[in-house]
Formats: C-alpha cells, sequence, structure tokens
DNA sequence: ATTCGCATGTAACTAGTTACATGATTTA
DNA sequence: TAAATCATGTAACTAGTTACATGCGAAT
C-alpha cells in the first residue's frame, strides 16, 4: 500500500469510477498516469479492497467500473490518523527564478509573463469547479457534515495556492522593473 | 540531463558546495536524498559541467568540494529559455483532507492542528533564512541586479506557500466548528 | 485529413527512496 | 551513553514516465 493506492481508494469513496476517470480525477490529489493506475486497481481488486463491473458501451470502448469494499474502507480509515508523509513539491519553473541573475531580462519577463498565463487558466478553471460544486449542494458551499466537503475545501486549497503563485510572479515583474 | 542535474549547477553558480552541503540547500528547488546526489554529481564532473576539489579536514571527514565550469554554466543558460516542465506536488495531507467526511472529528482536528504546527515551524526558519539574507547584503532584500536575488525571491515564495497553509487550516478548523 | 476523446493495457526505462557501510567528534 | 553532525559512497528496491499497442466516433 503505498500513497497512490491510499488516493485510489479516497477517489472511490466519493463514486466508483474507471480507471480513465480516475487517471483525470487523480491530478488534484496525486498525479499519476494511466499505465501506473490500471496495474494499481488491478492489484487493489485482488487483494479486495476493490470489486470491478465491467460496462459494455456502444460507440466508445467498454469499461470497468471500480467500487470500494468496506475492506477498503476499513483500511482507509486507519490511514487517515496516521501522521501523513512529508509533501513534496518539484518546480522546474523555481530553478529558473533562481538564475535570474545567470540569464538576459527579456528571457527573465517571457519566463515569468508565461507562468502568469499558465496560472491565470488554472485559477479560472479552479473557480469554474469551485462554481460546479456549490451549485450541485444548495448554492452555497458543502458544510463539514456534507460529503463533498473535503472535495471542496482540497479545491479551495488549489485556487489559494494558484492565486498566490500569479500574485507572486507580478510582484518579481515589478522588481524587475517593467 | 535531468531537471536534479539542473538543480544542482543551479546551487553551484552561487557557491562551491560539497555533495553533502548540496543535499541539504537543494531542499528548497528540488527535493533529493545524497544517494542520488553523489552518484550524479560523479557523472557530471565526467561530462566536464563540473570540476572536483578534495579538501582534507582534520576531525571532520574529508569532502568533495564542487564547482561549475564554463561548459556547464553554458548549458544552464540554455536550459533557462526552454519552457519549464509543469511542477509536480504530491501531498499525502491533501488525500486526508479529502476525507473528513469518512473519519470523526477529533482525528481531523488533530491532523490539521499538527499540520500548522509543522508549517509554523517551517515559516519560522524561513523568516530566520530571509532575515540572514538581508543581513549579508545591505539590510535590506537583494535588487535584481545582485547574486543573491534568485535566493531571496525564492525563499519568499516559500514563506508566502506556508503562511498560506497555516491560514488553510485555520480556516477549515473553524468551519468544523472549534 | 488529422487531431481529440474515449478506453485499457504492457514493456522498457528513468527517477527517487531505503537500507547498508564506515567512522571520528561533539552535544545532550 | 546515546544521538546528532559531518562526510561519501553503493545496492536493492519502489515509484513514476515514456513509449508501444489498439480502435472507433466525433469534431476541426
Amino acid at each position: 500500500m503505498n500513497s497512490l493506492s491510499y488516493a485510489l481508494l479516497a477517489m472511490l469513496v466519493r463514486k466508483p469510477c474507471s480507471g480513465y476517470e480516475l487517471a483525470k480525477i487523480m491530478e488534484v490529489f496525486w498525479q499519476a498516469k494511466h499505465s501506473q493506475i490500471y496495474p494499481l486497481l488491478a492489484k487493489l481488486e485482488e487483494e479486495a479492497l476493490l470489486t470491478a463491473e465491467n460496462v459494455e458501451q456502444t460507440g466508445k470502448p467498454n469499461k470497468k467500473i471500480y467500487y470500494i469494499t468496506d475492506a477498503g474502507k476499513e483500511i482507509l480509515k486507519k490511514w487517515i490518523s496516521k501522521a501523513p508523509s512529508p509533501p513534496v513539491t518539484r518546480d522546474e519553473f523555481l530553478i529558473k527564478a533562481f538564475l535570474i541573475p545567470l540569464s538576459d531580462k527579456s528571457t527573465i519577463e517571457r519566463l515569468f509573463r508565461d507562468r502568469i498565463l499558465l496560472y491565470e487558466t488554472k485559477a479560472e478553471a479552479r473557480q469554474r469547479k469551485l462554481e460546479t460544486i456549490r451549485e450541485e449542494g444548495h448554492g452555497t458551499m458543502p458544510g463539514p457534515e456534507h460529503s463533498e466537503f473535503g472535495r471542496y475545501i482540497v479545491h479551495q486549497r488549489k485556487l489559494q495556492l494558484e492565486e498566490a503563485e500569479i500574485a507572486w510572479c507580478k510582484w518579481v515583474l515589478t522588481l524587475l522593473g517593467d
């Protein structure tokens, strides 16, 4: 059981998903490619933490929907109370930002402007996602007893992060003297 | 040449370092264990992007100081202008936050309180680091022409991130109803 | 015509972690 | 006397990425 296994189980608590769907929604919690996800799902099924159902489709390829089992939920509950492993962030952009004195102004400005555009796009998508969660509920954010509470606050956190990134990039650009 | 190679070269632009020293300061830019760093440094030396000098010490084990070469600097300069690979964050805590509805209040509160303590410690250390950089210069933050500018703004960004994490955790705790 | 979305999987590789190995000096 | 700091390295493993493989339908 590694972090990705727990992340997959966690996503399936909310609703049953196919591997393809998981690969997309996992992005927020634990980035992973489908080539890592599919074999792990098979392994978790073998361990009876998940069950699978084949769904035949017309016009589209068939899919396998995974459901979390009671055993899977039990393992998740026990895991929550253990200390989380320290977060890992790896960002090439930071290394490049560190190297500002080595490069020329136009290159650096392009680097930062591209970063702002990237994060503005991310932040807008995030706003829409949050709006969607609010609409699915009563129009306001889900409370702590609601099943979507965890999802909402995590997306909220990501939005905060994205907006802070934009603000920081703009601050650096003003320091560089626009 | 992978991201870690560039990160190592970048650290050595600022000042020559031993592998041991690099393992510590790299934390901010690209987390890596010494077992990954030492062999890579040897490889970069083989490729003539670094040169090494053996320094004999008394009372402490001898060390190898690495210096970046002109070829190393050239490779770095070319790399800066290329689009950075997308940032990767993997954080078990987020999965656990997502699972709030599955767990009980006391467990969740402990989880968030521990997180706050962790990030408060990190933020305090970061404040001291920034203060040190300011003191090394003229007492104010280094300007964009200064060699420590890149280092300063990156630590500043990390501080921002740490403070935002604390604020978010506190917000979640109030939602849970203290 | 070509790219995108849907959908699942494996093979080969690279990146990163944990554990093993050594050993003196300082601090709690 | 136990643990931490300094210091470098290798071996064995796990985690993660890229590339290979297939194929239909819809949109551009």
